[in-house]
DNA sequence: CGATTATCCTGTGCGC
DNA sequence: TGCGCACAGGATAATC
């Protein structure tokens, strides 16, 4: 599931072959993928030239020279993907826009999680992304302090919740924990000063290497970057989907402990 | 107010 | 071999 080194690497992706080019028709064709508004809504961004692509944890925001602003999140299995004018249509192609020079852009989904929308012109924070807090790769150790102090709430529910900090999902939950040596079940408001910090430190480290990685693809999640191509920091995982496998630090079987509706994995020696 | 649970959706993989 | 079903999980609404 894409989360924010996968976004990360589309939006460079994105910029690199579509920032400067001139939209000229939109089609839209998955209802549930533009459920904010009327489909035709985003009609109104033909003609528009891209002037760039930005991202706050997992959104990816797509600015446009009249002001407006595109916001698309992958979700689950949501993939935006490059492909040349009339090249037949995947399967679970919702939305394609084709621009003037760059070809189409064309946005996949098999399972609808992701959306597309439009949000106003003008400057300032948007209504729709308000409730987000800081971007994963800007918390300072002070905020961490400060968001996790007495909270009950295990801490990889915390780290997860967008509200908290934004772009940390599933996968690099699992990594930053381990990173940090901290057990991700532990009540969020009992990490020390000093465990506090590794955390931080975590946060930065794992997701910059993902991102160096171009993300992490699985054999049962489609993540694929705007070529079609898979990530690589899958091979670095030290304990995501690696029940029953040795800890890369000290051999002992990887666990997964369940807390309430979710799960997490980790090795119970190198995590306290 | 904070924490937990249900919901959305479809491809995958497992057990029988 | 094939069928049915639990599972996967990001975000949000509803509920405790």
């Amino acid at each position: 599931m894409p989360e924010l080194p996968e976004a990360e690497t589309v939006r460079r992706d994105l910029v690199d072959v579509f920032a400067g080019d001139r939209l000229s028709q939109v089609r839209v064709t998955g209802r549930r993928t533009v459920r904010r508004h009327p489909p035709q809504l985003l009609g109104k961004l033909e003609g528009r030239r891209l002037l760039d692509v930005g991202r706050h944890g997992k959104y990816l925001l797509f600015a446009w020279d009249d002001g407006s602003v595109m916001v698309g999140h992958l979700r689950m299995s949501g993939q935006f993907v490059r492909a040349a004018p009339g090249s037949a249509l995947a399967p679970h192609t919702h939305a394609v826009l084709a621009f003037a020079e760059a070809g189409e852009l064309r946005f996949i989904d098999p399972r609808t999680f992701g959306e597309l929308f439009i949000v106003g012109a003008g400057p300032g924070p948007h209504d729709e992304l308000s409730h987000l807090g800081p971007d994963a790769l800007a918390v300072s150790p002070s905020y961490l302090q400060a968001s996790l102090a007495g909270r009950r709430a295990p801490l990889k529910s915390l780290l997860t919740d967008q509200r908290v900090v934004a772009g940390i999902g599933n996968i690099y939950a699992d990594e930053i924990c381990f990173a940090a040596g901290v057990r991700p079940v532990r009540p969020g408001g009992s990490l020390k000063k000093a465990e506090i910090a590794r955390l931080a430190g975590a946060i930065t480290s794992v997701l910059e290497a993902a991102i160096a990685a171009r993300g992490s693809t699985l054999p049962d999640l489609g993540y694929r970057d705007l070529s079609g191509n898979v990530g690589n920091f899958q091979f670095q995982h030290q304990v995501y989907n690696r029940l029953g496998q040795p800890c890369p630090a000290c051999g002992r079987p990887v666990s997964r402990p369940t807390f309430g509706a979710r799960s997490a994995f980790m090795c119970s020696r190198c995590q306290r």
